[in-house]
DNA sequence: ATAAACTTTCAATAATTATTGAAAGTTTAA
DNA sequence: TTAAACTTTCAATAATTATTGAAAGTTTAT
């Protein structure tokens, strides 16, 4: 395999798994071709690379940059904006864990604490309602400072928290 | 809040959480409603509760079997098909997990092991492509083979891990 | 064998989500 | 200032994904 081919299947296949985890596609594409990338990347060059709009890279690029993955770089003697992304992977990890918690985890164990707490009127179904949103409640949160406790480790968690677990 | 609208509130609520992780929302709705249930529930019963129809409701149903989250249970005299799913709480993560697992990570891993063995020609671009997806393979297999540590534990793998992760 | 009761399949359609591109906005250099 | 260089916004459009519903398929009881 070819650098150009061996370059497309790895832009192309975390794009797909992007979108399979409610990241679209051009914003992991873009980040996948930032994370390859030798130096940083102007909105052109990306835009050419992966043959995308410049409006479509621009919301991307902003939405890699709110979630902290993404940065913009001053290139000396250039005008324009040109962006890197994360290159340590344990640390991208830790960002992408950390924002998915905050974006996803936190608000569902929310709404399942708010109905787990509904007044228990005697029904069986209202019972099993509490029981299992209950249930899923704990789970969540659980799960939730599970996550926040591994990825606060920083150095080398992931490392860390697996030798951890095979004691 | 009354039963019904908490009711609907953790369908929807469990509905839209599933589209963000690549499982469709008629799916995770109708995996919330059997797991709230008291009884086995038909398809009939399926589809007139969440207001689907009855081609969505029996090819989700199967998607959920697929899954192993949801299975058909007879009901005495009764011809038709009735459904239930995992009421364990930690079964259920349990079971998602090996599914993500399988689904999804090890076919990226199989792709970064792929991409990140193509031959070193010397040029900058080609050793960062080698060295950032050997990376990211290495990152990805040990969280794959964390979550299968993790939830082969069995019994109450999730407080086990806790434990664990907190000493 | 037949028909009623039920489930599955799948082409058509609807709903959702992503993408474009050009106009509006902003920054910088002269 | 002004105008060139650049970025952002957003309505229109395209692409993707989910849903319907009716025909085809299957099972069971008689």
């Amino acid at each position: 395999m070819e650098y150009q081919e061996a370059k497309d299947k790895f832009i192309s296949t975390w794009g797909s798994l992007g979108s399979l985890w409610g990241i679209n596609k051009a914003m992991a594409q873009i980040q996948a071709l930032l994370f390859i990338s030798t130096k940083p990347l102007s909105m052109e060059e990306i835009m050419e690379d992966l043959k995308i709009s410049r409006g479509n890279t621009s919301m991307n690029l902003r939405q890699l940059m709110d979630w902290g993955i993404v940065t913009k770089t001053l290139v000396a003697g250039e005008r324009k904006e040109f962006f890197t992304t994360e290159k340590d992977v344990q640390e991208l990890a830790r960002i992408v864990a950390v924002e998915r918690s905050r974006r996803e985890i936190k608000p569902v164990v929310k709404v399942l604490d708010e109905v787990s707490s509904i007044k228990d009127d005697g029904t069986a179904k209202t019972k099993e309602l509490i029981k299992q949103t209950k249930a899923l409640h704990e789970l969540t949160e659980t799960m939730d400072v599970m996550i926040n406790k591994l990825v606060n480790q920083k150095q080398n968690w992931i490392t860390k928290s697996l030798l951890k677990l095979f004691k």
